[in-house]
DNA sequence: GCCGTTTTCGGCCCGACTGTTTTCAGTCG
C-alpha cells in the first residue's frame, strides 16, 4: 500500500511540531514544515519516486537528509525519529500547543513548571490558579487560555468554513465596512478562492484608522474583540468566524493587498526574489534601503521583481512564480467564458424545478445550452428514470426546444456505473441522448483496485461522455472514493472522455489539484453545477474558481465552446 | 534542516498586538 504524500506531510508536520515543543532551533522547524506543505502541494506521488533519491532531493527545500527521512517513511510507513521524540514529548502536548494563545514555548515551560500533558490538566491548573503563578504568565493570559479551552472543547478543533458560508457572512459585513472605510478589499485565503478559509482578512483606507476600527468593532455581528490597534483589529463573530481588519493609507495599499492575500509560501517565495535584487518587501511596500520603490498596486511589485501579474488562484507557490518568470503564466478561464452548464436535475428525480423553470433560469444565465441530467434508476431514493420515464423526458425536451428561442435543453442523464462497472440504463436509450454523463453513488467503498476497473470499464461503452463528481468527495465529510487517479485521467484522454469539476459547494470535485493534473495530462474537462434548484445554477462561479487554482484555460473546459463545436466533440470513434 | 553570482558556515520573511515587565518574548498571520 504506497504511502500518500498528505500522509508523509503529517508525519514531517507531527516532527515539527515535537521539535517545536522541544525548543529546538526554529528554523530547522520550519524546514519540516516546509517540506510537508511541499510535498502535501504536489500531484506525483513522493512514494514512486522514493527508489531515486536525487529525483527527491531535487525538490526545492528538501535535502539530503529530509529525502533520507522520506524514503523512510515511504517504505515503512513511519519514521524512528518520530517514535523517538515521543517518547521523550508526550504527543498529546501537541494538541495544547494547537490552542490559540498558546504556542511551543508556553506548552513547553506548562509542561516543565506544573507537568502538563494535556488540555484536562491544563484546565484544571489554570482554574487552581497554578498557571498565574508561573513566570511570564498573568492573570490575563489564563483567562484567554481558559476561554480557548471552552471554544476548542465546542468545535473540536476544526474551524474553517466553506468559501460559500463565508461568502454569505463577509458580504453584508463589507457593505457596512464600506460605509467608513475606503476601497474594502477582502484578502486571504477567500481572495484566493479556496475552497475552505480560516479567518478573514480585511483590508482598507481611512485617513482616520481609529475611527474605521471604532466602525469595526460596533459591527453588531461581533462577539469579541480580541486586539485592537490602530492598524490592525481582529474580531470574532457571532458565527466564530474570525474577522482581522487592517487600515492602510493608499500608498501601500497594493503591497498591503499583496501580502495578506498570501498565500504564505507564495510570499516567502516573493520576499526571497527580493533578496536577490536587495530589495526589501512588506506589507507597506517594496523597498532598496529606506527608499519605496513600489506600494501602490501589486501588479508594480511584480513588475519589480521581473514578474508577470499573477492571479490570487495561482499564489500557491506550485509554479507560478516559476511560469511567471517565464511570461508562461495561464489566461484563466473567466465565468463568462462559459457557454453552458452540462448537469443539471429538475422534479422527474430529485431536482425541485420544473424543466420549464430550469430552462428559463438557464437561458437568463445567457447560457447557450443546458444538458438536463436527472439519475437513472438506481437512484430509487431520487425517484431515478428508467428506460420508459426516459423516453417520455427526451419526449419534453424536444417539446421544451420548441418553445425555448435563446436555449437549447440537452437530452442527457446523470447515469449510475453499477459496481461491475456497466450502467445503469441500456445502450438503445443512451444512443437517443445528446450526452451521457456517468456517476458513481454506491458501492464507494471498493478497494482502489476495483473501483478503479469500475470506472475504466464503464468508460469502455461508446456513449460514456463525462464523469461526475469524479472523486466523489464531500468537502468537511468524506474523502472520496478511493482510485487510481492518474490512470482513469489517461484512459479518459485516449478514450475521448472528460471529467468533470462540480461546482456545488459542498463537493468541488475535482478539485483544483486533480484539475491542474488533468491538464498537464492533456485531458479536457466540463465545469458544471449538478443544480437541483435554479439558484444552484450560480453555483458556476465556484466551479470556474476551482478551475483557476487548476490553471485552467478557456481551451482546457469543453463547455467554454459553442454546441456545434461541443456536439463533436461528444461524439465518440 | 536547507542553501549557496557557494565552497562550508551563517543566514534563514517580516511586522503588529498583547501581556508582562520596564525592554521584550510569545504568538499570530
Amino acid at each position: 500500500m504506497p504511502v500518500h504524500n498528505k500522509e508523509i506531510a503529517k508525519i514531517l508536520n507531527e516532527i515539527a511540531d515535537l521539535l517545536d515543543i522541544k525548543g529546538e532551533n526554529e528554523f530547522r522547524v520550519r524546514s519540516y514544515r516546509n517540506a510537508a506543505r511541499t510535498i502535501s502541494g504536489m500531484t506525483e506521488s513522493i512514494t514512486q519516486m522514493a527508489d531515486n533519491k536525487k529525483q527527491i532531493q531535487s525538490i526545492p527545500g528538501i535535502g539530503e537528509s529530509m529525502a533520507e527521512k522520506i524514503e523512510e517513511i515511504s517504505r515503512t510507513g513511519t519514521i524512528s525519529q518520530l517514535d523517538k521524540l515521543r517518547d521523550q514529548i508526550p504527543a498529546s502536548l501537541v494538541e495544547i500547543m494547537k490552542l490559540e494563545q498558546v504556542g511551543p514555548s508556553r506548552t513547553r515551560i506548562l509542561n516543565e513548571e506544573l507537568n502538563i500533558e494535556s488540555i484536562d490538566d491544563l484546565k484544571k491548573a489554570a482554574e487552581k490558579g497554578e498557571i498565574e503563578k508561573v513566570e511570564g504568565f498573568g492573570k490575563k493570559t489564563v483567562e484567554n487560555i481558559l476561554r480557548e479551552i471552552e471554544e476548542y472543547s465546542k468545535k473540536g478543533g476544526s474551524k474553517r468554513v466553506k468559501l460559500h458560508e463565508a461568502g454569505e457572512v463577509i458580504g453584508p459585513m463589507i457593505d457596512y465596512l464600506g460605509k467608513k472605510i475606503d476601497d474594502v478589499t477582502v484578502a486571504g485565503s477567500y481572495r484566493r478562492k479556496k475552497e475552505t478559509v480560516g479567518d478573514i482578512d480585511i483590508l482598507g483606507i481611512s485617513k482616520d484608522p481609529v475611527r474605521a476600527m471604532e466602525h469595526f468593532v460596533n459591527y453588531e455581528e461581533v462577539e469579541r474583540v480580541l486586539a485592537k490597534g490602530e492598524t490592525k483589529t481582529s474580531v470574532k463573530l457571532r458565527t466564530g468566524l474570525q474577522v482581522d481588519l487592517r487600515i492602510f493609507d493608499k500608498q501601500s495599499y497594493g503591497a498591503a493587498i499583496l501580502y495578506f492575500t498570501g498565500s504564505k509560501s507564495h510570499n516567502i517565495a516573493l520576499r526571497k526574489i527580493g533578496q536577490e535584487k536587495d530589495y526589501k518587501i512588506n506589507e507597506y511596500g517594496l523597498y532598496k534601503g529606506n527608499k519605496r520603490l513600489a506600494g501602490k498596486s501589486e501588479k508594480e511589485i511584480y513588475e519589480k521583481l521581473g514578474l508577470g501579474y499573477i492571479e490570487p488562484e495561482l499564489r500557491e507557490d506550485r509554479g507560478e512564480i516559476d511560469a511567471a518568470k517565464k511570461g508562461l503564466l495561464p489566461d484563466l478561464i473567466t465565468p463568462g467564458d462559459i457557454k453552458g452548464d452540462l448537469q443539471a436535475h429538475t422534479t422527474a428525480t430529485d431536482g425541485k424545478y420544473s424543466l420549464e423553470e430550469m430552462s428559463e433560469a438557464a437561458e437568463k444565465m445567457g447560457y447557450e445550452y443546458l444538458a438536463i441530467t436527472d439519475h437513472s434508476k438506481k437512484v430509487a431514493m431520487a425517484g431515478g428514470l428508467d428506460e420508459k420515464r426516459l423516453a417520455v423526458q427526451i419526449r419534453e425536451i424536444d417539446e421544451m426546444n420548441r418553445k425555448m428561442k435563446n436555449i437549447r435543453i440537452l437530452r442527457a442523464v446523470e447515469v449510475d456505473i453499477l459496481e461491475d462497472g456497466s450502467l445503469d440504463l441500456p445502450d438503445e436509450i443512451l444512443k437517443e441522448l445528446d450526452l451521457v454523463v456517468c456517476a458513481v453513488h454506491y458501492n464507494m467503498n471498493l478497494s482502489k483496485r476495483k473501483q478503479t476497473r469500475r470506472i475504466l470499464r464503464a468508460m469502455e461503452n461508446p456513449y460514456f461522455n463525462i464523469l461526475a463528481h469524479p472523486t466523489g468527495r464531500m468537502i468537511g465529510k468524506r474523502s472520496g472514493y478511493d482510485m487510481d487517479m492518474e490512470e482513469i485521467m489517461k484512459e479518459a484522454k485516449n478514450k475521448g472522455c472528460f471529467l468533470e469539476i462540480n461546482s456545488n459547494p459542498d463537493r468541488l470535485d475535482l478539485n483544483d489539484q486533480y484539475a491542474k493534473q488533468a491538464k498537464e495530462i492533456g485531458l479536457k474537462l466540463t465545469i458544471s453545477t449538478d443544480a437541483h434548484y435554479t439558484g444552484n445554477l450560480e453555483y458556476m462561479k465556484y466551479g470556474v474558481a476551482q478551475a483557476r487554482r487548476g490553471w485552467l484555460e478557456k481551451e482546457d473546459v469543453i463547455n467554454t465552446r459553442p454546441w456545434k463545436e461541443l456536439k463533436k466533440l461528444l461524439k465518440r470513434k
